[in-house]
DNA sequence: TCCTACTTTGTAATGGTTACATCCGAGAGG
DNA sequence: CCTCTCGGATGTAACCATTACAAAGTAGGA
C-alpha cells in the first residue's frame, strides 16, 4: 500500500522542497522499509550508503517531511518516535513481547465525534498495545 | 466522571499496594486535577505540601499506579508523558495552539477490527491533534 | 529492641532530540 | 573562471524527561 518512490519524488517537487541527495535517500529508505523505523534506525542504515551522514540531517529531513505531510510521526512508544510513510488511514499495534509495530487497517477519519464539530482536527492516531499472534503461539508452546 | 479519592484508596488496598503518604498525595492530586498533568507538574505541585518530595518518588509512584492499571500514561506529546486517572473509555485531544489536553468521549473498546481476533489487545489509545474551539474563535477575532 | 523488607531520597547517568555555529556545494551574475 | 549568496549538511554541545543506583529512612513483626 506504499506509494512508489517516483510518486514521492514528485510530491517533493510539488511542495517546492529541494530534492537533495540525503532527502531522497531518507525517502527511499522509508519507501522500501516494511516496518516503522526510528530516526536512529534510519541513520544507521543510511550511514552505510552515505558515510558522512549526520544524525541531525536525518532529524531535519524527517521534520521537513513531516511538516509537508508526507511522513507521520508515531508516538506509540515512550522514548522513541517512529516514522511512517503510508497515508494515515490506519492505526498501529505494538507487540509488547517482540516490539514489532504493525499496521491496523481501519477508518480513523470517522472516529472524531460529530457532536464536537467546533473542534478542528488536524491529526488522528490510534495506537494499540498487546501481543501479536506470533508471540501468542510462542507462549502457548512454552507451556 | 472521576472516581472518588476514597474509592481509589480502596483500590490500592485491594491490589495490596501499601498506602504510603507520598502515594496517597499523588493519587489525591490526580483525583482533584482537571487536566492531564505531567510528572513534573505533579512534582512541582506536591512539593509545596511535601518539602522533601523527590522526583524519583513521583516517577516510581506513577509506575506502580500504571502497572496496577489505576493510571494511564498518555503519549500524545512528543517528549512528555501525561497521566490520566479516569477509566480508559475516551480519547484525548491536544490543542496545538494552547497545549491543553482534553478528553474526547468515545467507545475506544470497540475499535479493534474483529478480523484480527488472533491479536491480544491490552491497551488502546486514540489521540487527536488540532485546534480547540477557544483558540479557533480567538483566531477569527484577530483577523 | 532488633530484623527485615519496603519506601523514599538525591545524585548521577542515560539517551533521544534539538540548538547552534560552521562548512559545503550549486546556481546567479559578473 | 571568479565570487557572492543561500539553502542544505555536518558535528559538537546542550537539553531535558526519565531511569539507575546506592544510601537513608520507616513501618511492622518477632
Amino acid at each position: 500500500m506504499k506509494l512508489s518512490f517516483d510518486a514521492l519524488k514528485q510530491q517533493l517537487k510539488d511542495r517546492e522542497i529541494s530534492l537533495s541527495h540525503q532527502r531522497l535517500k531518507v525517502l527511499a529508505f522509508l519507501c522500501r522499509s516494511r516496518g516503522h523505523p526510528t530516526a536512529d534506525e534510519i541513520y544507521l542504515a543510511l550511514r552505510e550508503e552515505i558515510a558522512t551522514l549526520s544524525k541531525t540531517t536525518v532529524y531535519n529531513t524527517l521534520r521537513v517531511l513531516e511538516e509537508s505531510g508526507m511522513v507521520q510521526a508515531i508516538g506509540i512508544e515512550d522514548h522513541e518516535t517512529r516514522f511512517d510513510l503510508s497515508p494515515p488511514d490506519h492505526g498501529h499495534f505494538k507487540c509488547l513481547s517482540c516490539g514489532t509495530v504493525s499496521d491496523v487497517p481501519m477508518d480513523i477519519q470517522a472516529l472524531f465525534p460529530e457532536a464536537m464539530n467546533h473542534w478542528r482536527v488536524d491529526e488522528t492516531q490510534v495506537n494499540f498495545k498487546g501481543i501479536c499472534p506470533d508471540c501468542l503461539s510462542g507462549e502457548e508452546e512454552s507451556k
